[in-house]
RNA sequence: GGGCGGUUAGCUCAGCGGUAGAGCGCUUCGUUUACACCGAAGAUGUCGGGGGUUCGAUCCCCUCACCGCCCA
């Protein structure tokens, strides 16, 4: 006997044990190795990090698509896995190790290095593959990945080796993001904008042939000055033409630099003047590369200034530069203004120090070319992007994709697979005895070669996951099997980073694009709308939601309320409420186990007689349809209602209602039927949740079979329910008429005041044939549900009664004594009111000459049919209406 | 500055050419043996403003306002 309420806590755990016992995710299961294949990569989180919502989101629709696809028969493989996060990975180690106040890394060198990191792993990485778990991931365990493995270290070598041999990986002298703290290049992605308040500078730089003559440059970083190799004005600027060409000296340093026109200088920005300093900005870098500018690096790898710049500020960090650069200008008397800005200033994600754009050595992809055939087959449809609005935003960056800086100064990663040799040459190779031979060879000798320390971007390798984690480069069955993949889901904020590069080297590599669907989903905000971080403190932690309310109300929640192209405001009272309707499943189950509606081995719900069962043959079918409809198009949000409303508004709201006088009754053939039907409907209630609820649906189908036939599989692996021909007119035309019946008379029983405990009688007048039979048919029904007494027919409504339009027939309850007679005229007033109304509008419409003549004819001819039916309960109304106030 | 998205019931959000919907909250009633994490009934909307297209616009187009995000 299933207990009052659902606990969630008490079963998630077990449910777990019970899938992976079976192995129920596994890919390739054997019964299934005919059956078409679907696959999803998960987006590997990173080793380092907990679950949290936007996870919680992303991995809760990847699973309602995979245990979907599995129930529809499908060879499902959901790869599960992480990433080695290069810098993240590192400082978290690096943070351990001096809290532990243990050697630093530059101390122990790099091989005892990795090797603690590996030991960090093993202790402490991959938590996030628990707690997926704990949200019903059903990815395949079995196959978890991680891209430091053997193997998809391997495909790293293989491809940084055939990219830099086709000529598209190349190491270049460019600007990239520095984290001086760091004292890595980092990628945009780990670059965020924050707005700081700050100063704008004004600064004077004098003329070189008319020292009077100054020229004013606006800068937020006046100690970058000292890099400057030219001032731009916008060419068209009139302030500024006649000093185009000419050239000023820099203070402080003395050097001659030009003063050149370029659309870059904004006229309208500070004194439309700018200073360039290519070496130390990336506009700057694109405006010295167009005027062919010289690149004067001023900082070393910690940011202090080098020397590059005159003596007395060698070795000053940049707050200290830009203090005494400011001091040492106003003392010149070069200082015009200062005026508060605030401004954006880049900072790095992990360590918040402020990014530096400096120029270094580094290895690149070269993504425009890979980038050709990821926009072809986007345009193509080999690839669809879903909402498509994201297509723009992916064919944007595509087109202006710059090189890709793959090189890291880390530790904690793959190791470029580079040598030089004692001139600086470079020798690249997927081992190191292949480099040294190539080396032999061109020297002539056996020389000593010493690799390059540096480690690739985390992402060279994640870019590799869709098929790295099948086997390649190895062309095994998995790869055959699964690639390309069926869907890629993921936020909005990394299709550059993900799909992207997924799409470019799945392109080149494998020929084929990664995956056919890549569905972008929203962002998950707190219920103000506000994004989530730590530092404003307003992140919610799924597993406490988890614990709360269970894994099965979160996930309906984010599902419900993943609706195409909009970001998630998350509340508590919602997932509270999915928490109230899981209890609801589950007490429909309970009053099917009570009343013994036990699974029947080949029913036929096509085959029921009780109009009640035919009627919710068919609600489930169009359900059914509806569920299926929503998650193969994505539409999450259109699937969980779908199932929602079905579960709660027809199955328990009504079937079980209208079940009840069956249940307890006399009719044994009736009750047989109807104890079947309901837990054949039960069955496909908890089905079509499965994926969205997989946790509390499957143990209910276990539980559900104490008595009676077992089941033959879990839930999980069980059939999608596909019906056709349930749907009965007929069926649905009388248990229609018996809802709206029982409904109106609830409604005018409540509005009337009518004691909830008072029955009374109900008298059908003008009703036809078929209508007094349905009224004889459900006469219990009616009269269970609607607290009356008995219905009967009678040619007149009694004196004093409340008076019902149903269609041809008015429904009368005599309630002479009981009824307020004014409450009632003013009851069948306002009804009366709200049909005149609605008659006006379509008259207004139907006069309309160019409507009747332009609008298609079933338009209006629905309007014709509304009207008769609207007049027809008119006069209905009007009778009623007469008849209470001859009775006043 | 460029681009994208939003503005619908008190709140959170669906809908998107032809009778405005849900959940929560609110009001009233109710312990009818599945469920008070419940049931029944009810109230609440110039569908951001202004133009236009159309027989007809919450929905399509233009424009303005406000909010948010991305890029520069």
């Amino acid at each position: 006997m299933l207990e009052k309420t659902y606990h969630s806590t008490d079963i998630e755990a077990r449910i777990h044990a019970a899938w992976m016992k079976a192995q129920a995710f596994k890919a390739g299961r054997p019964e299934r190795a005919r059956a078409e294949p679907y696959a999803i990569v998960i987006p590997p989180p990173n080793v380092t990090g907990s679950l949290h919502m936007g996870h919680a989101l992303n991995n809760t629709l990847q699973d309602v698509l995979c245990r979907f696809e599995r129930m529809r028969g499908k060879d499902v493989l959901w790869q599960p896995g992480t990433d080695h996060a290069g810098i993240a990975t590192q400082l978290v180690v690096e943070r351990q190790m001096m809290e532990r106040q243990e050697p630093g890394r530059h101390q122990i060198g790099r091989d005892k290095f990795i090797e603690k990191v590996w030991e960090w792993k093993a202790e402490s990485g991959g938590t996030i593959v628990n707690q997926l778990q704990r949200l019903g991931a059903s990815c395949d365990w079995s196959r978890e990945r991680f891209t430091m493995d053997e193997g998809l270290s391997r495909a790293v070598l293989k491809v940084f080796v055939d990219l830099y041999k086709a000529g598209l990986i190349y190491k270049d002298k460019r600007l990239v993001n520095w984290d001086p703290e760091f004292q890595s290049a980092i990628s945009d992605l780990e670059v965020d904008m924050v707005e700081v308040k700050g100063y704008l500078w004004h600064l004077k730089y004098p003329l070189k042939d008319d020292p009077t003559r100054f020229i004013v440059v606006a800068t937020t970083r006046p100690e970058t000055m000292l890099g400057d190799t030219a001032v731009a004005v916008h060419p068209d600027d009139a302030r500024y033409m006649d000093l185009v060409g000419r050239t000023v000296v820099l203070p402080l340093v003395g050097r001659e630099i030009p003063i050149i026109a370029d659309a870059y200088s904004d006229p309208e920005k500070g004194s439309g003047a700018v200073k360039i300093t290519p070496a130390h900005d990336f506009n700057d870098y694109e405006v010295g590369k167009r005027h062919a500018l010289p690149l004067i690096n001023i900082f070393d790898a910690s940011a202090s200034l080098n020397d590059n710049v005159p003596s007395q500020y060698r070795g000053l960090d940049r707050c200290t530069a830009r203090k005494r650069v400011i001091a040492d200008l106003e003392a010149l008397g070069l200082v015009a203004k200062i005026e508060p800005n605030t401004h954006p200033v880049p900072h790095a994600q992990r360590g918040s120090a402020v990014v530096e754009p400096w120029l270094t050595d580094q290895w690149y992809v070269n993504a425009a070319e890979l980038a050709k055939r990821a926009i072809a087959a986007v345009e193509a449809g080999d690839t669809r992007i879903i909402p498509k609005s994201w297509e723009k935003t992916y064919f944007e960056w595509m087109r202006n994709i710059q090189p890709w800086c793959i090189s890291r100064q880390i530790w904690w990663g793959h190791q470029i697979p580079a040598w030089y040799g004692p001139d600086g040459k470079v020798f690249v190779a997927e081992a190191e005895a292949a480099a040294v031979t190539a080396a032999a060879a061109h020297y002539g000798q056996n020389v000593a070669l010493t690799r390059d320390p540096d480690v690739l971007d985390t992402w060279f390798s994640s870019a590799l996951w869709p098929f790295s984690t099948l086997g390649w480069p190895e062309r095994t069955a998995e790869l055959a099997r699964f690639y390309p993949t069926s869907a890629l889901v993921t936020g909005f904020d990394i299709i550059f980073f993900w799909v992207a590069r997924m799409m470019m080297m799945g392109l080149h590599f494998l020929e084929e694009v990664p995956f056919h669907d890549v569905y972008i989903h929203a962002l998950v905000r707190d219920e103000k709308g506000a994004k989530m971080s730590k530092t404003k403190g307003n992140v919610m932690d799924p597993l406490v939601l988890i614990d709360k309310y269970g894994a099965d109300a979160l996930r309906f929640t984010l599902a419900a309320m993943a609706a195409q192209g909009r970001d998630i405001k998350l509340s508590t009272q919602r997932i509270e409420g999915y928490r109230n309707f899981a209890t609801k499943l589950w007490n429909a189950a309970r009053f099917a186990e009570m009343n013994e509606c036990v699974r029947q081995k080949e029913f036929d719900p096509g085959a029921v007689r009780q109009s009640i069962n035919r009627w919710i043959a068919g609600e489930v079918e169009r359900t059914s349809a509806a569920v299926t409809d929503g998650i193969v198009s994505y539409k999450f949000n259109e699937a969980a209602t779908a199932v929602y409303e079905f579960t709660w508004g027809t199955f328990c709201d009504w079937y079980l209602e209208l079940a009840k006088p069956i249940l307890t009754g006399n009719d044994e053939t009736a009750k047989a039927e109807t104890r079947a039907t309901t837990a054949w409907a039960l069955d496909q209630v908890l089905k079509l949740l499965h994926p969205f609820m997989p946790f509390i649906t499957e143990e209910l189908w276990a539980r559900l079979v104490e008595v009676g036939i077992e089941r033959e599989n879990l839930l999980c692996i069980s059939s999608w329910p596909a019906f056709a021909g349930l749907a009965n007119k007929e069926a649905d035309e009388e248990i229609g008429w018996l809802v709206k019946l029982v409904s109106e008379v609830r409604s005018v029983r409540s509005e009337m005041n009518v004691p909830a405990a008072a029955k009374i009688p109900l008298l059908l007048v003008g009703a036809s044939k078929t209508t007094r039979a349905r009224a004889e048919q459900h006469e219990e029904t009616i009269a269970r549900l609607a607290r009356l007494a008995g219905i009967s027919v009678a040619k007149m409504p009694p004196k004093g009664a409340a008076q019902i339009v149903l269609g041809e027939a008015i429904a009368a309850l005599p309630l002479a004594g009981v009824i307020d007679t004014e409450a009632e005229r003013a009851r069948l007033k306002r009804e009366m009111e709200k049909c005149a109304a609605e008659i006006r509008k379509i008259d207004t419409k139907l006069a309309n000459a160019s409507f009747v003549a332009k609008a298609p004819p079933e338009v209006v001819e629905e309007n014709r049919e509304r009207r008769a039916a609207l007049e027809a309960t008119e006069h209905k109304l009007q009778a009623a209406l007469k008849r209470v106030e001859t009775a006043l």
